[in-house]
DNA sequence: TACGATTTGAAAACAAATTTCAATTTCAAT
DNA sequence: ATTGAAATTGAAATTTGTTTTCAAATCGTA
């Protein structure tokens, strides 16, 4: 089980959270941060941001979703999307700011009885650019 | 990548097939149906139910859901549903049947750009029970 | 039945994520 | 500043889930 806190600061760690918060909207997977923050020139081990990738993800301070291809991908929680958006084609993602998630998910709420997690669930369907329009 | 139809009828297909429609309720990995095949007398491999399930997905005669821990898992697609529920707590599966679903995608493909694949979207939240209410 | 096309399945290949563990770093207490 | 216990790192190994390979078996049509 991958370690849900972490009391130390690194520049690792710091590096990694700084890099996602440089990007509010787009969800990055382990190997587009790890890559960049290498090439940036940090020395950082992939595993160590695997680590804390996780790590905010378990105490909510980033999302987490997971792409069709089957590689997870992560984005700061601080933006104010309330949706998650996956495109099938491309596996990109893409964040949703749309006051109808809440109405909808109260909806399901009262008239269903099941509380939705927006911020676990992922929204799969086709973005605008792969559905050639 | 995967084959997407496939032309013969063959045993082992079909009892993947039957053994989803057994249990029209529940989310199966792979590996369950697999065993369960297995353990019920029919000589099977798990590439070849790996191979149907993703060819049933594909073709939209069954569901696909990406758990949480990363693991695919499947369930037979039902008539009437809009919308998949999953439980984050007990693991169940519940269909959703609601007018807000088709409203709800309507919008968000007419503001913003996004086509969303209801039955390859899984909604993840707390159901009723688990709800402790 | 005979034939070409499709499917099977065991094993190998693959890819993403996790774990291991010795070396390093952090931070609080001197 | 120095110390040392606890946390973190990272390269490599391992695990886990899935896909591919390819020869053999099976399917369905003629």
């Amino acid at each position: 089980m991958a370690e849900t806190q972490r009391k130390y600061k690194t520049k690792q760690g710091e590096a990694v959270s700084a890099y996602l918060a440089e990007r509010p909207d787009s969800y990055l997977s382990v190997d587009e941060v790890w890559s960049a923050l290498v090439a940036a020139g940090s020395r950082v081990g992939r595993s160590t941001v695997y680590r804390k990738l996780e790590s905010m993800a378990s105490e909510g301070s980033a999302l987490k979703a997971t792409a069709p291809g089957g590689e997870a991908r992560y984005r700061i929680a601080s933006s104010s999307a309330t949706g998650q958006l996956v495109c099938l084609a491309c596996g990109r993602a893409f964040a949703l700011d749309c006051h109808m998630v809440e109405e909808f998910s109260d909806h399901v709420l009262s008239h269903h009885g099941f509380r939705i997690d927006p911020a676990r669930t992922v929204l799969y369907g086709l973005c605008e650019s792969c559905r050639g329009v």
